[in-house]
DNA sequence: AGAATTATTTACACAAGCTTTACACTGCTT
DNA sequence: AAGCAGTGTAAAGCTTGTGTAAATAATTCT
């Protein structure tokens, strides 16, 4: 992911300092504003990603730089502050501030907090959706994109073989049988001498093999097949 | 705003009924797990909004929840322990939690706190939808002036090819099927023999290539198609 | 209203996928 | 060991989905 940036708006030059090279250590790129006013109109710059306020600051101080920012801009905020009143604590959530940490702390808590509020905003802006749905035995199927890979290298299979390997690899280390696949996969009854599983699965082994070191199907003679879990 | 829903997982059916009734009072929607097995198959519910995950349970507890879910769950989780421990809190925030928040505390830290999360993703989400430049795989779309570029080069596409091509990008890497596209752009339930959906991806396919090195569409035989993400 | 642009339908060729067939092979039974 | 039923694989044939072009219908613009 491209470098995350960071304003710091505190007029402690020495935490400042102390902060923008730990910050900077951790890969961030960091700015700093010493007041509530030049922090203030920094707070609207596009290129920052989240934003370090102190609540204790002359002039304007952190709670009046929240109420001008309006509680809901669109850049994360994280206040410090000097006093661990819980009051105050609240009184910074409820006018906008994402997350609240009381000074001294831990820088390890600042960066996990921080990262915290950064994944989550991650997470909602790319709204992962269900991922890889099953992975077994070094196979792993992803519904929503049908892709699969095989020891991390992808395989092209066709719809019909898609299926097939979802519902074998969802009854991992079970014997399915051929009436079962064929009435899941192919919608019809299996009739005698239908060799079309056969068939599938064949093709399914053939595309898979080069990938793997061990074939991933049993044949359960006269019963159906099992897929490997290989956790045994 | 529809009502918010709140899965509360926490062994301590005191606290629960004390939380759910300040929850309910304020206008969300509480559902409760008692342990955390039964909690970790609720988070997957696609309509829980936060989660309020107690640390301290039998069997599984809120530790081994959050790495279950894997770090990356779509839902927010604001952890709650009866320990204040620094090094906890952190832990917590490294597997995933959103926010961590010791016992005892006041409701109105825990609102404060609940409110902070969902306001944060409310703002994501809306300047997510409202952002005028979608950007994928060298391909941009400006929702404002209805301007597509390819490779810096402006496209000129009729109104349903923009409309399509938008879908599609804003589902970069899923499978989107006709049906939906079908309903999305043109309103109207696909019908058989319908081939204007092709027609159209056939009409952007030919505008793009000769901007492109590389097909941006992957169709996905009897399924539907995929705009490729390309950061893979 | 007429022209131009855009959307939909139709037609057809092609390619991909599915099924069938054929035959070799395996493992079990007698 | 022979026979048999079940299985693996390859190749051929069939079916269906898809891409494209061209024709028709609808819309928009002037």
């Amino acid at each position: 992911m491209k470098q995350q940036h960071i304003l710091l708006i505190d007029d402690d030059h020495e935490l400042v300092e102390l902060l923008t090279e730990y910050l900077v250590s951790e890969g961030f790129q960091v700015s700093a504003c010493f007041d509530g006013l030049s922090g203030l109109e920094s707070a609207y710059n596009d290129d920052i990603d989240l934003i370090l306020l102190d609540v204790m600051m002359p002039e304007l101080n952190g709670f009046e730089v929240l109420k001008a920012l309006g509680g809901h801009h669109k850049t994360p905020i994280l206040m410090l502050t000097a006093r661990g009143d819980e009051t105050d604590r609240i009184l910074g959530l409820e006018l906008g501030a994402d997350d609240y940490l009381a000074k001294p702390f831990q820088h390890r808590e600042l960066l996990a907090r921080i990262k915290a509020i950064l994944r989550r905003i991650d997470i909602v802006k790319h709204d992962k959706e269900e991922s890889p749905i099953v992975l077994v035995n070094h196979v792993s199927l992803n519904h929503s994109t049908r892709e699969v890979t095989c020891h991390e290298q992808a395989v092209e299979l066709t719809g019909t073989e898609y299926q097939l390997l979802h519902v074998l690899m969802s009854k991992s280390g079970q014997i399915v049988t051929k009436e079962l696949l064929s009435e899941e996969v192919l919608g019809r009854k299996l009739t005698a001498f239908d060799r079309s599983i056969d068939m599938h699965i064949s093709n399914i082994r053939r595309k898979l093999l080069p990938l793997s070191p061990s074939d991933k199907f049993k044949t359960i003679r006269g019963a159906g097949y099992i897929f490997l879990s290989g956790d045994v």
